[in-house]
RNA sequence: GGUGGAGUGGCCGAGAGGCGAGGCAGCGGCCUGCAAAGCCGUCUACACGGGUUCAAAUCCCGUCUUCACCUCCA
């Protein structure tokens, strides 16, 4: 274990590639901030969750033990205010938002963390933690009588130590709520308001109220994983005044938090981060839409580097499914060689995941800080390898880049073969009707007993019916596959 | 104004002093009855101006453009 390669992260803290050194040996603890549920999940989601399921699962490729917590933030002003303008229970909301994203998620095959910490259920633990920073004398609860407690950020020196800022250096805030000392103190408590529901309101030794946004992740993150924990992710626009806020409250009551900060680019349209008020919002529904299966979704999400920004445009998905197409055409044409098949017990694809089948190059790239596309691009390359192997008809050379291959795409989780837990294909195709299945299948022999006669004016007429039925033909030796587009 | 990034070919996208990443799309060829798939070849590159160096897309200086964040956005 400890003979496998050191993984470097880019710790934006300190702004610079870093070996990672766990905590404690062969293991890793990893907080992300998860979806504040306030409306359907976007793009920009789907990116940032992945790029953490996919850093978890190299963590476990490379033999750590991983415990990653990703929270779901289900108490936040904007879903109370989205509850009130579509007249919802804000509850209600929350949950079913919260089952848009779980579903999308699992519609790319992003796994379930570890621990997955609902803010409304460790209230009681944010309490604690603002107890504690006003006992120590870094928040203060309003001077107006209100419920409202601010983090006191002239109180620690340090703040602005993650994102190398000085508070004097910043566009102020405009407005001073009231009962607040500074314009950037930061909301710990705030108290209930009256036309709120009463639902959306805890008890607390400073009144009735809710918790601030940043309090929430600093409580989950350690109730989770401890007061010390590896890594914390997040997306780039999380960085300030979110995690900056997060890591002065914690830091401020006596909690080591993170040794790494690691941040994920955005999801860009036309150069741009999408919103919906520049239109050019993706929707994990568009994309999905686009992709039913998902896989194509996912292999698109995976072409960029973590920490860049990611373009999207039309098309982007076709591209994804392009290549998706010749990773499924190399395992066909090499299974077909080295007869074995997809239904066989072929251990290519009933083999547990194999580290040592992986390039070297491969484990290179994703060691560099997660190099996806450098990994992507040593996959090519086997699959390039593979095919002219097949052309060749060199089964053993063959089945070494089948091997590699797939171990590749299983390490991405982009095999499109994969099996589930449960034994069913991860990444399920579109399957036919039975009435159009006979239909092809009936078409498809006639042809092939057409071209036997070299009546091709036949095959030809065949093949136009056939792709009118939105089917492609792939003709080898002496059959034809044929899949549905 | 501050902080952190980015500018690479038609598009996407790695790399970071010398061996042409890769993908998608073109184009030519091989294969194929013809296709498809695959393989081989190929065309467009490092924002601009200086400098350092035997050698710069990469380092240095300057300029321009651009993105994110600056108090509740993944």
């Amino acid at each position: 274990m400890s003979a496998k390669p050191g993984l470097s992260l880019y710790d934006s803290k300190r702004q610079q590639k870093l070996p990672f050194t766990p905590i404690v040996e062969d293991a890793v603890g990893l907080y992300v901030c998860g979806p504040t549920v306030q409306s359907a999940p976007h793009a920009g989601h789907l990116r940032s969750a992945l790029v953490y399921d996919v850093m978890s699962s190299w963590f476990s490729a490379l033999g750590y033990k991983v415990t990653l917590v990703r929270n779901v933030t289900d108490i936040d002003d904007k879903i109370l205010d989205n509850a009130k303008a579509q007249s919802v229970d804000w509850q209600e909301l929350a949950k079913s938002v919260t089952q848009q994203f779980f579903a999308a998620y699992e519609k790319i095959a992003i796994a379930k963390p570890t621990i997955e910490p609902m803010a409304t259920e460790h209230i009681f633990g944010m309490q604690k933690l603002i107890t504690m920073l006003i006992k120590r004398g870094h928040a203060y609860q309003a001077n107006d009588g209100s419920a409202n407690v601010y983090f006191d950020t002239k109180s620690w020196p340090a703040y602005g130590e993650l994102t190398n800022q000085k508070l004097e250096d910043m566009d102020g805030a405009e407005d001073v709520a009231a009962g607040k000392k500074a314009a950037e103190d930061f909301a710990l408590w705030k108290a209930a308001k009256p036309e709120e529901p009463e639902t959306a309101a805890w008890n607390s030794p400073w009144g009735l109220g809710r918790p601030g946004w940043h309090i929430e992740c600093s409580a989950m993150a350690t109730e989770a994983l401890g007061d010390h924990f590896d890594i914390h992710g997040g997306g780039l626009d999380l960085r300030f005044p979110h995690h900056e806020n997060e890591l002065a409250q914690s830091r401020a009551a006596d909690l080591e938090y993170a040794n790494y900060w690691v941040h994920n680019g955005l999801v860009n349209a036309n150069g741009t981060k999408m919103s919906k008020s520049l239109g050019n919002f993706v929707s994990a529904e568009d994309l999905f839409q686009q992709d039913p299966r998902g896989l194509a979704v996912r292999y698109y999400l995976l072409t960029a580097h973590y920490r860049a920004n990611l373009e999207y445009h039309d098309g982007v998905l076709a591209e994804a499914q392009a290549n998706i197409r010749g990773i499924e055409s190399f395992v066909k044409r090499a299974l077909s060689l080295i007869s074995a098949s997809l239904e066989s017990t072929s251990s290519y694809l009933k083999n547990e995941f194999d580290f040592d089948l992986l390039p070297a190059e491969f484990v290179t790239a994703m060691n560099d800080d997660l190099n996806i596309p450098a990994a992507l691009a040593v996959l090519h390359d086997t699959l390039r390898k593979g095919n002219s192997a097949v052309d060749a008809v060199d089964a053993a050379t063959t089945a070494a880049q089948l091997g590699a291959s797939v171990m590749m795409c299983k390490a991405l989780k982009i095999y499109p073969f994969d099996l589930n837990a449960a034994g069913e294909l991860m990444w399920p195709v579109a399957e036919a009707s039975p009435e159009l299945r006979l239909r092809v299948e009936q078409l498809v022999a006639d042809r092939l007993a057409a071209k036997a006669a070299k009546d091709f004016a036949r095959a030809d007429a065949i093949r136009d019916e056939l792709t009118k039925l939105g089917v492609t033909l792939e003709d080898s030796a002496d059959t034809t596959n044929w899949s549905v587009n």
